[in-house]
DNA sequence: GAATAAATCTAACGCTGTTAGAAAAGAGGT
DNA sequence: ACCTCTTTTCTAACAGCGTTAGATTTATTC
């Protein structure tokens, strides 16, 4: 994506691009906001078509896949893969979609089993692995294609699950 | 890192990288290949340093994130990030280096606690729970900083392991 | 319709990766 | 020592990039 082809798709020159935005790095950070702002609503909606806490992260880790893979420009951009760094605002987003995750089911999860759970760092565990994963995935770094990278993200929930269970806080 | 500034720094005109690489992206893939070389010399170093594999496995881990952390352009650029794509050598190379882990360190441990392993699959996950922490943590994306980052590794592979323990392949 | 404000353009600067072709340096033979 | 040939290195240039200054067109207001 060049300044220059956007402007050309929008049929306007390029100068006219700056006068929305500050420069490049500034209309890659709205794209960035809105991947994420889209990417959170897929999981809440993954999140909500079950009420057994272990069915709803699982859905919602698939959801975090599968919305890399099915845009994976989109995600490499929104992760500063491609050479856009990432800005303060766009990291504060960024917890606050682990947050949304951890706050929701990992909580609902806890009481259910009678788990004491420190949320902050059980949400940042998962979140971690659902982003090595991801991204390891996404990128065809891992054997078996897609099928099997979504068998290993549920044997990644599963265990984070047993292993919090067996171990808590 | 600019073809023209490399050539300023060893006091040679830019067309002469071209007289040994083909293009840019051929001398960053050399720069790949020997940060995958020198991080899994690293590794294996800091495995040596203990005999039982729980150590092994922590020491493996951080020193994973320390590389990262120490290096950490060196680092993105090592996993596409920063505009340059990945092409199948390297992967190749990634995939080396996640056996070098459960080859070595996982084996020993299943033998000892006279585990079920399926290898590829409990390095696979490992290494995506690693590589994740690490890019949140080396891009201070992790509430707390460097000690909390190594304190998530430290658990992370302590679950990883209880989780297999309990549940096996 | 003239005057002002807003939107958009053309042209350019300095940077990038890359290539063609000239110049310089080194090697071998007489 | 000189000429020839090969290898190494350079200068100059092209097309594309992000970005800016300043002119020009379009819209708004009296």
């Amino acid at each position: 994506m060049t300044v220059r082809k956007l402007a050309d798709a929008i049929e306007y020159s390029p100068p006219t691009i700056y006068e929305y935005f500050d420069n490049k790095d500034a209309v890659l950070s709205e794209v960035v906001q809105n991947g994420f702002t889209e990417l959170t609503r897929e999981m809440q909606s993954a999140g909500g078509q079950s009420t057994v806490p272990e069915e709803q992260l699982l859905a919602v880790g698939l959801a975090y896949y599968r919305f890399a893979k099915a845009q994976p420009e989109l995600y490499r951009i929104m992760h500063g893969m491609g050479g856009v760094p990432l800005d303060a605002r766009v990291v504060a987003v960024n917890a606050q979609l682990a947050g949304a995750v951890s706050q929701g089911v990992l909580h609902n999860w806890a009481v259910k089993n009678a788990v004491q759970l420190d949320e902050l760092e059980a949400s940042e565990l998962l979140w971690s692995t659902l982003h090595g994963l991801t991204i390891l995935g996404a990128s065809n770094r891992l054997e078996g294609g897609d099928e099997r990278t979504e068998r290993l993200i549920a044997r990644a929930v599963r265990d984070f699950l047993t292993a919090w269970r067996v171990q808590g806080v």
